[in-house]
DNA sequence: CATATGTCCTGAGAGC
DNA sequence: TGCTCTCAGGACATAT
């Protein structure tokens, strides 16, 4: 599931479409019923079709294409989403193609197998809005540790669950959630509102080094194997997890085989954590 | 307002 | 083997 460091990852890897020129928005045959995009086909060709990209940009779990003329194209990938330069990895659930001039520029796919994704085009006073509007919080990257305290620290829900919230902070998705509690040394269960000042400053700390750590290494690639790059090859910080999807295995820190890692159910959202060194 | 729950979707894997 | 069931969870609508 694309969080920030896997759409990052991708908006990076579309950095090559920035200077050419549109040609095509083109919906593909789908067997499957469409994807959501808004305000609709025709509007997506007209304000689209003859446009330079400007830039590649990226707001929490959302890639953002810029137009030359201020439009945004916002692709939100969610569950299984893919933007990619490269052949996507099947034929099918395909959901959005762009053609470049260039036709020696490779198009550009969204491809999403369960079509959980949107695709919406706002102009450039409707971004701003959707930015700055509080229907999603700063980006993960964006906010210091007073801010970071700031969005999180007035809820009584659990400090993980609280992490996952978009309007809080964007782009921080629930294995990342449950990776940076474990760094932090923080209980996931643990009520935001309470946590002390040192923890804190660890976990702001340890959502920045999780998260970039993950970008270095071009994201999770889960064992379904659908994240990829935006070139298609797949990311390997699912070597470095240290607790998500590894219930029963010995703590990383702890390195005790006492110590294991647990596996609880919270916001009907699985947590990964070890009991024995998460206060 | 804050928090909780149901919904969408496909395919992998479990269990019989 | 082939069927059915459960689960994965991001964002949003609706309910409390």
């Amino acid at each position: 599931m694309p969080e920030l460091p896997e759409v990052e990852t991708m908006r990076r890897g579309l950095l090559p479409i920035v200077g050419r020129t549109i040609a095509a928005v083109v919906k593909p045959r789908c067997a499957r019923r469409p994807i959501a995009v808004r305000p609709g086909w025709t509007a997506l060709r007209r304000r689209l079709a003859g446009q330079t990209v400007a830039d590649v940009a990226r707001f929490g779990k959302r890639v953002v294409l810029v137009a030359g003329s201020g439009d945004r194209l916002v692709i939100e990938p969610r569950m299984t989403g893919l933007v990619v330069l490269a052949d996507p990895p099947t034929t099918d659930h395909l959901r959005l193609a762009i053609g470049f001039q260039d036709e020696a520029a490779p198009t550009l796919w969204f491809w999403d197998r369960r079509g959980l994704g949107t695709v919406t085009l706002l102009s450039e006073g409707e971004y701003a809005a959707f930015t700055t509007g509080g229907r999603v919080g700063p980006d993960a990257l964006a906010v210091d540790a007073e801010a970071f305290r700031a969005r999180l620290g007035r809820s009584t829900l659990p400090i993980k669950v609280a992490l996952l919230d978009q309007k809080r902070l964007a782009g921080i998705g629930n294995l990342y959630a449950s990776e940076a509690c474990h760094v932090a040394g923080i209980d996931p269960r643990r009520p935001a509102a309470g946590l002390t000042d040192a923890q804190w400053l660890r976990l702001w700390t340890a959502v920045r080094d999780v998260l970039e750590e993950a970008i270095l290494c071009e994201g999770s690639t889960l064992g379904d194997g659908t994240y990829r790059t935006a070139l298609g090859s797949p990311g390997s910080y699912q070597n470095r997890h240290r607790v998500y999807a590894r219930t029963g295995a010995a703590c990383p820190r702890c390195q005790s085989p006492e110590a294991t890692v647990a596996r609880i159910v919270q916001a009907q959202r699985a947590t990964f954590y070890c009991a024995a060194c998460q206060a």
